[in-house]
DNA sequence: CGTGGAGTTGAATACGATCAACACCGGTGG
DNA sequence: CCACCGGTGTTGATCGTATTCAACTCCACG
């Protein structure tokens, strides 16, 4: 059996597909097995693809002008992780994107992808739906960094996500938040001793 | 003429429509009329609507636990604005929405748009493609707060949208930005000695 | 074993917040 | 017409939180 299974629990817990409709998107998803810490894109190579993680983590990170990387998003499994949802072919890559842990993806062009939503309703309704939760998930975040203290977002991060805080490195995890290793090393010795 | 030409302009731009599709939309869209510092929603209130801003500018915002504003959004004329794409009918609103200018609106009830999305496959792909602009905006807005300085992040907003920071007062501004009003002054002083 | 990356801890520093005072309007009512 | 008022923005002084730099420990891995 195939990864592709996996989406397939994943797409129908959101919408209803045919037969066909499956046997339509199967064969736009590659597997593709990557080792902990390579790369599955770099800033300033062209986009060509996303992925759908069924096993593993990758985290998607930006490097800034002074050369610090900022880690944008965690994808463990059942994930979608990419430059971004529907971005031109073509355009280069802003995003690294590697692996926390050894993975295994689906790996799916972005040419293709977008002829499935066009093709399929129930596809496309699905990407929908997971778009609007993406675009809530963000506007929380965004609201969290501006009103929240590096030990509150560390609090939410831990409410929310706990099993990826389990698993990332804790300098990466610092990264996320916005702090700095050390500082996020102080927030846990404070929690601690409670 | 009604406030509509400017949405059925707005979307003509986004996908291409029939007549009876634009005749299905416009009654789905009332207009309103909002006063500065009028509310549109109220943290706390069920959600029932969201809106289309014809012209004048509105601000989307959350009180923190301290009762401090942070500013998530501006919406100016021609963009969307609503507790979030796609919430749940009769779900508690997290976000105070209101006029900061004297504003006009078309606004919809979420199940209509709802059914809007689903009988017009021209209004699902436009909404679709608004969606994943949104995201990518807000990826880089997440990024940016992550890595640059409060100066920088000034700097940034007055690149990309330099109609909205001539617009709305400074105070609002420092809410967005996620710095305080003094801090703000204060980077605006050492802009200006240049 | 030994090497290097991750995490911790300490000290000095920087950046932005807070508190407070004041200047500058734009509007309102005397 | 002018005097007053509240809200906005500026400036200064102080404080607090997180960063930076540095040293050290602890493992995991060769």
């Amino acid at each position: 059996m195939s990864e592709f299974h996996k989406l397939r629990t994943y797409l129908e817990r959101r919408a209803t597909f045919t037969e066909e409709e499956f046997a339509f998107l199967e064969p736009l998803f590659l597997p593709r097995a990557l080792r902990a810490g390579e790369f599955f894109q770099r800033a300033g190579d062209a986009v060509t693809h996303g992925a759908f993680v069924t096993t593993g983590c990758l985290r998607k990170y930006i490097i800034d002008a002074k050369g610090k990387e900022h880690i944008v998003q965690f994808a463990p499994e059942n994930w979608w992780v990419g430059e971004g949802p529907g971005v031109a072919p073509g355009t280069l890559a802003q995003y690294s994107i590697d692996a926390v842990e050894d993975s295994n993806l689906l790996i799916f062009d972005t040419v293709s992808h977008q002829r499935a939503i066009e093709h399929l309703p129930a596809y496309a309704a699905g990407f929908r739906v997971g778009l609007q939760r993406d675009a809530v998930a963000k506007e929380q975040r965004i609201a969290n960094t501006l009103s929240a203290s590096a030990e509150d977002r560390y609090e939410e991060f831990l409410k929310q996500y706990p099993s990826i805080a389990l698993r990332v490195p804790q300098f990466m995890l610092a990264s996320y938040l916005g702090v700095s290793p050390e500082t996020l090393s102080r927030i846990r010795k404070n929690r601690s001793r409670k």
